[in-house]
DNA sequence: CAAACATGCAACTAAATGGTTGCATGTTTT
DNA sequence: AAAACATGCAACCATTTAGTTGCATGTTTG
């Protein structure tokens, strides 16, 4: 994982309107593109081009199927940056912990 | 925590440079402005502004000492950031466990 | 006090982003 | 075949963003 990939990933997270379609992915059954579309306040286009931003980031994956088009959540995505968080906070713990040794002494 | 401040923290978080910072300052110790915005590849002044961005989002905190300013990690924004990926990952295993028992009868 | 240092503020530019509209194309349904 | 549906593509616009430079200000240090 590079760093780019990962900050891409946040990228991806970092907006409001493409936030609420990762979680009415996580929620709901698969959606296709048009009904994810509806009721984010923006045209069809516009939510469109805001989910082939998550598809970049690989936050989502696009599944054609006949005239429609599904939009599946990637959970390893999602895992790779819980996973990157959840690094920094141990290597932060850590300092924390070696500062209090240090003044303990 | 609202859906917008969420977003705000995950924007923050997408930037090579701004992850950089991030990471330095988990790693190391506490530094100020002048050596955060070392080896960046920007000027001090670009890099300021990519650790504004951080400030907005909470993600850091700034405590001005003397005439140098140290930029601390903020924890509780981070766990913020890894609570809400969590969230959404028991959602999404949630419907998946429940599709796998509607299959299975 | 003077020099060196750490920072702040403002104006500016180039590029990316978020959104729109209009129209074309392939796929179901009747 | 025709109508309705789901989507794609491209051009366009306004705003935000990432970065720059130049200069001013407060704080240590010698």
């Amino acid at each position: 994982m590079t760093q780019l990939a990962i900050a891409q990933i946040f990228k991806a997270l970092g907006d409001p309107v493409r936030l609420q379609i990762v979680q009415r992915l996580s929620n709901g059954a698969a959606l296709c593109l048009g009904e994810l579309s509806k009721d984010l306040g923006i045209s069809r286009q516009g939510a469109r081009k805001q989910i082939q931003a998550l598809v970049s980031a690989k936050v989502v994956q696009l599944h054609p199927a006949g005239r429609e088009v599904k939009v599946q959540l990637d959970a390893a995505t999602l895992a790779q940056s819980r996973v990157f968080i959840t690094a920094l906070e141990a290597q932060w713990d850590e300092r924390l912990q070696a500062l209090k040794q240090f003044t303990e002494q």
